[in-house]
DNA sequence: TAGGCCATCTGGTCCT
DNA sequence: AGGACCAGATGGCCTA
């Protein structure tokens, strides 16, 4: 069987089994405000605002009527708070009727949307991390959290690499024989770490 | 079918 | 005051 190796000073395009590579073209902003745009009438899934959150802030309200409510087009001003790309998505799901009319659930659809945002620019840099930890090539995506395990583990590996003043692959090829010891994560110090090493092309 | 993972919504708290 | 951040709740999807 061809020995396979992974060679981290790759381009990007590398066709080694990286998972979430970015394309470089991709036009991350227009992407991600038509999905944003889009969520709910592709999932059909209704906002919590129609049953708890509702009833919690506006006791006296009839949730029928809240859920039947939407802001008049000419009437539509959200928050002038609103950043403006926040403000359009706003309006244009206003216009859509998919905000329900009143001014908390109006601020509370924009809090959601830059909610979504923040979660998103996170998601993207989970991402750019799994695009450089070690991974096996038939490996199933990586979840975030043993993504950042296994970060914090290979850090602390070439960390010791460097602090050894030894070539890389002899040392990870000393650890494969004789174990790898890392003291900083009880779930990739073992031979695991050393196994994904061992696909890393080091010169 | 249970469990893991994830996206989303939400209200509270912190920060600017 | 408003946005950022956070953690809890919830529901969907997938896999063993």
């Amino acid at each position: 069987m061809e020995e396979m190796f992974f060679d981290f000073d790759q381009e990007p395009t590398s066709d080694f089994a990286f998972w979430g590579q970015m394309d470089p073209n991709f036009q991350f902003q227009p992407q991600l405000d038509n999905i944003l745009l889009d969520c709910h009438s592709l999932t059909g899934q209704l906002s919590p605002w129609s049953s708890f959150a509702c009833q919690s802030m506006f006791p006296d309200a009839q949730l029928t009527d809240l859920d039947s409510q939407t802001l008049q087009l000419d009437g539509a001003e959200p928050d002038s708070s609103l950043a403006a790309d926040e403000a359009h998505e706003l309006n244009n799901r206003i216009q859509r009727g998919l905000v329900p009319n009143h001014p908390y659930k109006v601020q509370r659809h924009a809090a959601n949307i830059r909610e979504r945002k923040r979660m998103l620019s996170i998601n993207s840099a989970f991402e750019e991390l799994r695009s450089y930890v070690p991974t096996f090539p038939y490996e199933k995506r990586l979840s975030k959290i043993d993504t950042l395990r296994l970060a914090i583990a290979y850090i602390a590996l070439l960390r010791e690499i460097l602090l050894s003043g030894c070539d890389p692959k002899s040392y990870v090829d000393e650890c494969m024989k004789n174990g790898y010891k890392n003291q900083t994560n009880a779930i990739w110090n073992t031979s695991d770490l050393t196994a994904r090493l061992s696909w890393v092309k080091w010169d």
